[in-house]
RNA sequence: GUUCCUGUAGCUCAGUUGGAUAGAGCGUUUGCCUCCGGAGCAAAAGGUAAAGGGUUCAAAUCCCUUCAGGAACACCA
């Protein structure tokens, strides 16, 4: 079991031999050092609690600790702090586990999680705002497979919506003899179209700015929505053909990003299971006409702020993303019966999950074993506090914000690195230091998004962790195939990393609960940066002192070890070299 | 207008059941290569925590008021 895990129980099991229930002991690191390692907060409550003097508990109680030989020294300091300090044996006997265990960090109970992330628009670009839900929502899906659990990861795509109207109707307008406009078209997908990608992305905005300028040019685009929603042959065969291109297009950034899904499902193949679940709802009776329009009320009378309804079919007769979202539960339900389904998207689509998730409940197409989490991400903003432009006032695309980082990381490598293999280096780097910045605030914050930060290579940055990382395998290597074992510490620099590892199982728990990537990448950095500061003090491979040498080599597997493990979980690659 | 979120160092952000002298990176200033990869290590300076009040032995954290910024509020997704 986690060492400070283990002591932690013992501490509650002490409280509660003398009286006293707590539901959990929590050890923290020290703020002051000079005190201990470790410090106990607890005992101050627990005597407020049962109207006793705190410094007077805290005595009584660290006496008693006293007898666990892992800890080296208590003391109290304060009105009621306890702190601690842990014995070097039982540090280098909890390290030896950790660098030969197999399975050296604990696993949950397991559970069936479906992650929907990603969530690019079909015919739209990949551009910045998109980074995060792809970066955040493969992490997490790393993470919780790392914790033993059984996840599946869906892009669901946005390609069933009126975007899509407004995309055709431009290009109707501009290739009106396209075969799949003629009467009568049958084909499966438009062999004369001539259309690359980057028309595609073009496309959009154009056709996005007409539609909202012009009333009559929206009807149309909604009457191409509603047709291809009608599966009219000429439409649906154009819309085959767009999603080739734009999936292509998309499969080859989210490759480049190491973002995999386990299913490429979107919007549209919610399709199929409308009709059945419009059956089902009107059996339900909970179907109301509104407006034209067909709804489901979900405000409940606790509300503070009014819960739209949810929009089923609109006046025009196609549907919304919020009748797809639900049939896609309803298949996810019937197909997978997952445990959880989360959610990690824009936070301010919040409102939106509200309504399909209690709608999900009232049908009673889930009941309570499903658990459904709105994992909301804040929004990338320009530094004028509203979302990222570039400084001609477009987005800025992912290929872009990839190919400045990649410029100016190729500026700090090694010039040995040379032709092909520098551009294969410099896109592994750069996408590790977009990535750590990316993570490097809680989830939830909106974020000031600076391409020049997003470069800086300095400090707590991707490339720092990379850079230790690939110090520490070449003095692995240099030490050669040797056995290693922790047997002996100088009590300095060296403790303190052993010090630092043993928050490791803490920090994945807590950014499991949170959702949030910062905890990880916080702790990569203050580990890699004790552990630089122990490199830097000590010339391990010279080292005369054949124990306190084959401690140093272990105690540096044992941190590359966990810069692979959490960079992986991060879906950050390692580079050979850099 | 209503509801919610945010306000912490020059800038970008952390802050663990309320805990000790509020932390980190960048930027600024200054040390450290005879030596395992210097994209490194060490140190200094920098704070009325938006403002005011309250609860508490103890508040960035909980409560109230005010100010400022942002977001959401059914036929875009």
């Amino acid at each position: 079991m986690n060492f400070l895990k283990k002591q932690e129980n013992w501490i509650q099991t002490i409280l509660k031999q003398n009286g006293y229930e707590v539901e959990n002991v929590i050890l923290i690191p020290s703020g002051k050092p000079e005190f201990g390692e470790f410090q106990y907060n607890g005992i101050m409550a627990l005597a407020k609690k049962n109207q006793e003097n705190p410094q007077e508990l805290a005595k009584k109680i660290a006496e008693q600790l006293k007898q666990n030989e892992n800890f080296e020294k208590v003391s109290v300091a304060g009105p009621g702090f306890i702190n601690l300090t842990f014995s070097c044996s039982s540090l280098l006997k909890y390290s030896e586990e950790l660098l030969l265990e197999e399975n050296w960090f604990e696993k949950k109970e397991s559970k069936k999680i479906i992650i929907d992330y990603g969530g690019p628009n079909v015919a739209k670009i990949l551009h910045v705002g998109h980074l995060r839900s792809a970066n955040i929502g493969e992490a997490l899906k790393r993470l919780a497979k790392c914790l033993g659990h059984d996840v599946i990861g869906d892009v669901h795509l946005g390609d069933y919506g009126l975007q899509m109207g407004m995309v055709m109707l431009e290009i109707q307008t501009r290739y009106p003899n396209l075969s799949c406009f003629q009467a009568d078209y049958q084909k499966e997908k438009v062999e004369d179209l001539p259309i690359t990608n980057n028309d595609l992305i073009e496309l959009y905005p154009i056709a996005s700015k007409k539609a909202k300028e012009d009333e009559k040019v929206m009807e149309q685009a909604r009457n191409i929505t509603y047709l291809l929603q009608q599966n009219h042959p000429g439409y649906k065969a154009l819309w085959r053909s767009i999603m080739d291109i734009s999936l292509q297009d998309m499969k080859e950034v989210y490759e480049k990003l190491s973002v995999s899904f386990d299913l490429w499902q979107g919007e549209s193949d919610a399709e199929k299971i409308i009709p059945e679940m419009m059956e089902y709802l009107n059996q339900k009776n909970i179907i109301k006409e509104s407006e034209g329009a067909k709804i489901i009320d979900v405000a409940l009378d606790t509300d503070k702020l009014a819960v739209p309804p949810l929009l089923l079919i609109k006046s025009n007769h196609t549907v919304s993303y919020e009748t797809t979202d639900l049939a896609t539960i309803w298949e996810r339900k019937k197909i997978y019966n997952p445990d959880e389904i989360w959610y990690v998207v824009d936070k301010r689509q919040e409102l939106h999950f509200t309504q399909v998730f209690r709608a999900s409940k009232k049908a009673d197409i889930l009941n309570d074993s499903t658990k459904l989490e709105f994992i909301g991400f804040g929004t990338m903003n320009g530094k004028d506090g509203k979302p990222f432009k570039t400084r001609d006032g477009g987005v800025m695309s992912l290929r872009n914000l990839l190919e400045l980082v990649k410029e100016e990381t190729k500026k700090n490598m090694i010039d040995s690195i040379k032709g092909e293999e520098r551009e294969k280096i410099s896109e592994v780097i750069a996408i590790g230091t977009i990535k750590f910045a990316d993570f490097l605030s809680h989830r939830s914050t909106d974020y000031i998004f600076d391409p020049e930060k997003f470069c800086d290579a300095n400090g707590k940055t991707g490339p720092f962790i990379l850079y230790s990382t690939i110090r520490m395998r070449s003095l692995i290597e240099k030490a050669g195939n040797k056995e290693v074992h922790f047997t002996k510490l100088k009590g300095t620099s060296d403790k303190k990393v052993l010090l630092q590892i043993l928050n490791f199982q803490k920090v994945l728990e807590n950014s499991f609960s949170s959702k949030s990537l910062h905890e990880i990448t916080d702790y990569l950095y203050h580990l890699n940066n004790i552990y630089n500061n122990f490199y830097s003090e000590n010339r391990i491979l010279t080292e005369n002192d054949e124990a306190l040498q084959n401690t140093w080599i272990a105690l540096t597997k044992l941190v590359f070890k966990m810069n692979q493990t959490l960079l992986q979980i991060l879906a950050i690659e390692i580079p050979n070299r850099m």
